[in-house]
This record gives C-alpha cells, sequence and structure tokens, in this order.
DNA sequence: TATTGTTATACTCTATAACTATA
DNA sequence: TATAGTTATAGAGTATAACAATA
C-alpha cells in the first residue's frame, strides 16, 4: 500500500483547487503528513484516555493517572525506596517527593524507616490507602471499559497492547497513563 | 482469555512468596494492574517515541514534536488564523501565542495580514520555512522507521494507526506528538 | 567516595482572566 | 455584543545542582 489509509491528502486534494483559506472558509484544517506518523496518533491516543481518566475518574477520588501509578507500583512493591520508584516511574527522584508528599498528606500512603540503611525510606500503603486503591482501580476498569470496549473489540485492545509493548521493548519506563 | 498476555501478575506469582523488598532486593518492580490498562501502554509509548524524535531530529534541526506539528498544519493550511491553529492543536489560543512567536523570531513562518478582517493574522510559512519543513519532514520519517520500522512491520504499522483512530474517533485534536 | 532523600531553582506547557482593537 | 490576538499570572510537571545524613 503506497498510500496509507489515514492520508488526510485524498480529502484536501478533493476540495478543488482550493485557495487560500480567509475568514469565511470553515472547512477542517488538513494536518499534512502527521496522519501518517505514529507519533501523532499516539499522542492524540493518549491525550484522550487522559482526558476521559481526568473526567470520569478524577471527580470520584481526587487521583490523577500518575498517582494512582505510584499508588499502583508501591503496593505491589512494598517498602521499595523512593529511588526505586523514580526510577520505576521513569522520573528524577527529587520528581518523586512532593507526590509523594501528597500521598502522605492523604494517608494513602507511610514512609517508615528502613531498619538496615537509615537513608531509606521504606514506602507502604496504609490501610486507607488500600481501600482506595480497591476503589480506584475498580474505577478505572469501568472507565477504560466504558471509553476503550465501545469502540474496540477485546482481541482488538489485546492486538494493540501487544504492538504497543513490542514498540517499547527496551524503553525507559514511565508514569502512567 | 481471561489473563491478558502482558499480565505480569505471572512473574510476580512466580517468585515464591517473597519477603517484602529491602535494600539488597534487585529484582524488577511489579507495576501491578497497570500492564492491563491501555493506558499505561499509550503513555510509555508515546514518551518513547517523543524521547527518540528528541534524540534524532531535535539536535538536528532544533525543533521539537509540538513545533513541527504546528508548521506542518501551517503548511497545509496557508493563511489559516491563530485561533484556528489553536483549535486544530487543541490548545487555547493564549497557548499558541509564544509558539508562533518562536518561529516567527526564526522566519520560518510570517503574520500577515487579513485584508478583510484586521484582527485576524494570516500564518505563511516563508521560504525558508518552506525548506525547513521539508528537511525536518525527512528527518522526522526517518526517525520513525528507525524507531518503529525495526520492531514492527509496515502492516502492523498500519493496524497500529487503524486501531488508534478508530479509539479516538470523535475525541478532540491534538498536538503533535 | 557514593547514595538517599531533600530543597531551591528554573524551564516548559498549559489554562484563566482581563485587556485592545476590531467586527 | 462577540471575536482575534495579546498579556499577566498561576499551576502542573519536569530536571539540575547542591546539601545533610548515612553508607
Amino acid at each position: 500500500m503506497s498510500r496509507p489509509m489515514n492520508d488526510r491528502r485524498i480529502v484536501r486534494l478533493a476540495s478543488k483547487d482550493r485557495e487560500p483559506r480567509d475568514a469565511s472558509d470553515s472547512a477542517p484544517v488538513s494536518y499534512g503528513v502527521l496522519p501518517q506518523l505514529l507519533g501523532f496518533h499516539l499522542r492524540r491516543s493518549q491525550t484522550a484516555v487522559f482526558s476521559h481518566f481526568m473526567e470520569f475518574v478524577s471527580p470520584e477520588e481526587s487521583i490523577t493517572p500518575g498517582l494512582f501509578g505510584m499508588l499502583e507500583v508501591i503496593a505491589a512493591n512494598e517498602g521499595l525506596a523512593q529511588s526505586e520508584l523514580a526510577k520505576a516511574m521513569g522520573v528524577d527522584r527529587s520528581t518523586i517527593v512532593k507526590a509523594i508528599d501528597q500521598l502522605e498528606a492523604r494517608r494513602l500512603i507511610a514512609r517508615r524507616p528502613s531498619s538496615d540503611d537509615k537513608r531509606r525510606h521504606r514506602l507502604c500503603l496504609t490501610p486507607a490507602g488500600k481501600a482506595a486503591r480497591a476503589r480506584i482501580r475498580e474505577l478505572i476498569l469501568n472507565h477504560e471499559a466504558l471509553l476503550v470496549r465501545s469502540r474496540l473489540s477485546t482481541e482488538e485492545v489485546q492486538t494493540l497492547i501487544g504492538l504497543l509493548e513490542r514498540l517499547c521493548q527496551g524503553a525507559q519506563p514511565a508514569s502512567f497513563p
């Protein structure tokens, strides 16, 4: 296929030798070469999912995708150090401090002293944090189901995730989403 | 399939009733439920492509994905107004001002007066802008080829883009990538 | 010397609100 | 009144550099 199916030039060229647009020109804009680029679609998709999260999940639980990601990683690795969390989230260790401050201020996690290395803080979920994590998890699964499952089949979602995983093989980790 | 192939719990459970991690624990962290979420993979992928762009394209042409996106949209819609560009990029019209200032300072685009509506600026590429656009376009196609084509076949990329387009149907536009 | 957590600082990207000049 | 561009401002999110405590 020499012309990908997402090439907007088709639409563009169909609109008969148009003049440069003016104030009264309400035709949809052309995105040029962008629709041929995977990066463009990844950006749009990520933005769409993020926005839906902020609409559907955040008002319920006052949580951002990034903070939930941290909660989840802490829960799945009880006692990990802040530096380890930062590495897992793909950010500098200085960046993680304020985020952890927030989760701690809300009593969702605790910084516990490490017995064998006094420099380290062992991050753990509080009971309230565990309860919140369970609630948010359900909410997020619903959010994804609502947004994604209405447009793609279960098989297609698995195909999509599989392709994205292969694209990211060897890449550094990243915060969520 | 009740357990998706990307479920990291498999790895987790295989590591025999582990103690909470301590300083000497160098096992890879678990991401909990995140690998089941499309948003997680979209975020990772978008970050990976963005990083590669910044490594491969930016040093050559001092351009960001966002600025190239604007250049491309202006080129494909000569004479569009700043508000129209902002809408196409999915940002507020106040956000676009400084970005356009940059492109104009580099003599890649020009704000031309509109004859019929003196409030409007018609955005156009300069000859230097057209040349830069052509060069950057080639560079970006190479960057995508290098990053994506080494991991996915042409068919797989088309499948991926097709699925992402369906995911975004009805969503607002977005800057690139 | 090296590492962990922290702080100060700066930079980018973003939106909101208010302004001006036009319509 | 409403719209196009602009400015001031504020809030996220990020990194770098330097610091104290500890290894």
